[in-house]
DNA sequence: CCACCCTATGTAAACGATTACATATCGCAA
DNA sequence: TTGCGATATGTAATCGTTTACATAGGGTGG
């Protein structure tokens, strides 16, 4: 592997003349600068990466931890991500956790051992240890949340993400004035911040308008085609079968169709379902879905946008940044049965 | 940051000491592994990852580079080439091309300036410059191929895949064998060899069968949702509308079935759909899909395991190492309507 | 013509870990 | 006791760049 030293060698001039050349040509004489260019031709040199990172401390790194990248929700705030990571000369490293709980340590730890600049967290990492606190003043390293899909100890953390609640209601509250009287809420992982809050906005919106909630409706399906599925089936076999199904994303609204198809009943004259997040399939499912549209790529551009000021050293403060969300109505949803 | 002079420091022994310590724990003795020990615990000491890469010349990064990483056929590659990865100490980073080719040449110059210790390559790079071959025996930089989404130019690359030109000979021979004589093909990009495998396979059944091909029913949609909707508005409003389409991934199939429904026809009834890949997708569309399962994990890890081989520096050769396919039958295919 | 400044380049010291080689220490056999 | 080998540790060179500082050369103003 040729070094600097040799083009150096060859050009006749010094390893500094080299390196001035490639980061900051202007500083070298027209005339030099013909030498050396001629000399790296010649001999193919790549400047050595691992080399120059050490020497500058930086990785030029992002990790991105996410629950699963067949999601494709995250595929559109991955796009964003990228279209920033590329502009500010960042690669991105992905990090699944296939919905386990992830260590925070192990993030906090990639930063100090200087595996990456930044970290930006789409899934859900384990609580906290004991003591630690993301409230005081002392500085974060750059780390930031995305969609806040995350354990509620993080809330006062960095992170870009639509207002959940007032979206959950925005949905249940039209699947009311539409008619229906009992709604089921299924979500995925209790434990998140996500979840919670669209469960929150879900029993705002039954309460404002008086509707009773039956333990039952409220069921935890995992987020994934599969939990639904189950949930589903124990939702239709129940004594009191809701009119309308609302999931807290698409992938289980996706399954919960599927499902309720396959028990011969029809969407939405039997039950309506709406789902959340408006991925690509929310079109081209048989009906179409009622939904709750994120701006994706906007929320990973403004999250990396957010995580790069953090690595320069900007202070960014804690707290979320909201984006707006907008509810998209298909025909998955329609008023309640008669005999309801 | 505090760095291993400090913890040699403050421990009493040399820098040597504390870094066999890290490396290489039996090489010290008892009573100094504890001190040591002590003073990393004291200093919050983490060993410093750009210096360390650096001195042993080694990123323990590999690049995946992919179309899209919203297709979630990639998300089971991507499952078995992390757990490979994970395994033998990699980080994966992930590189979009979002559907557009890339310069070849720029994965090589990631490798030559330890950007990456390896590469995979799930997506088409643009040609070889000219004069540039792979069939010579000079040694290969670690880059290896999945599912061949590529050139033809890159043929004979180490690879791993299906026999796609098998997988689609079965697909069309099943709509054959139910009475279909009007089939159509429908691909994405026509300069990777795995469309003109999915092409040949298909031309192979149908002439095998002696049934004519209409050009018309030979078209490219991009691999996409919105691609197949297009392509199945033109053939269905053709003079001689086939009685059923063969897909070359199931993104298309079901934006085929979407587009076939939405135009007042029924799957499989009027048309029968065939898709690939067998995402997890294909089993909950309306009716399920009929489609050629890749087992995607498995190419996944075998990729991720030969890669390291090449990095590792043994001779891994050229060519594809080829992993079975299956054929699934669900309800998107029937016999052709009476009338034909 | 001198003094000064500005520009282009060279010299060499970092960065933080690893590791070849040198040295010290200890145990044990002769 | 001496000598040898094995084991544990220290010393210092090294990886390839970047960059603070030094220096040389060239131009300008007085």
């Amino acid at each position: 592997m040729v070094s600097i030293k040799e083009v150096a060698q060859l050009a006749g001039v010094s390893t500094a003349t080299v390196s001035r050349f490639i980061n900051n040509p202007d500083q070298v004489k027209q005339h030099t600068r013909e030498r050396v260019q001629k000399a790296i031709s010649e001999t193919g040199y790549a400047p050595n990466t691992l080399a120059r990172n050490f020497r500058r401390g930086k990785t030029h790194i992002v990790v991105v931890v996410l629950p699963s990248v067949g999601d494709p929700f995250f595929e559109g705030i991955m796009e964003g991500i990228w279209r920033v990571a590329r502009e500010q000369g960042y690669s991105i490293l992905v990090r699944e956790t296939l919905f386990n709980t992830v260590d925070f340590d192990e993030f906090t730890h990639m930063i100090f051992s200087k595996q990456a600049d930044g970290i930006i967290l789409l899934a859900s990492p384990s609580p906290f240890r004991e003591g630690v606190s993301i409230d005081d003043e002392r500085k974060q390293p750059p780390i930031i949340l995305s969609c806040e899909n995350v354990t509620p100890e993080l809330k006062n953390f960095p992170s870009v993400r639509i207002d959940n609640v007032a979206a959950a209601t925005e949905a249940t509250t039209y699947l009311i004035s539409l008619g229906h009287k009992r709604i089921a809420f299924m979500f995925g992982k209790s434990s998140s911040t996500l979840t919670a809050d669209r469960e929150t906005g879900y029993r705002k919106a039954m309460k404002k308008a008086k509707l009773p909630i039956d333990d039952t409706w409220v069921s935890e399906g995992g987020l994934t085609l599969e939990g639904a599925r189950r949930a589903v089936r124990k939702l239709i076999n129940s004594s009191a079968p809701p009119t309308a199904i609302f999931c807290a994303n698409d992938e289980m609204a996706i399954g919960a169709i599927h499902e309720i198809k396959a028990a011969g009943l029809s969407v939405p004259e039997d039950i309506s379902v709406v789902g959340f997040d408006d991925i690509r399939y929310a079109e081209v499912v048989d009906p179409p879905l009622t939904t709750i549209a994120q701006p994706a790529e906007e929320i990973g551009e403004r999250t990396m946008y957010r995580l790069c000021k953090a690595i320069d050293g900007s202070d960014i403060g804690l707290g979320a940044e909201t984006v707006p969300h907008k509810l998209i109505v298909r025909r998955s949803t329609a008023k309640p049965p008669q005999s309801s």
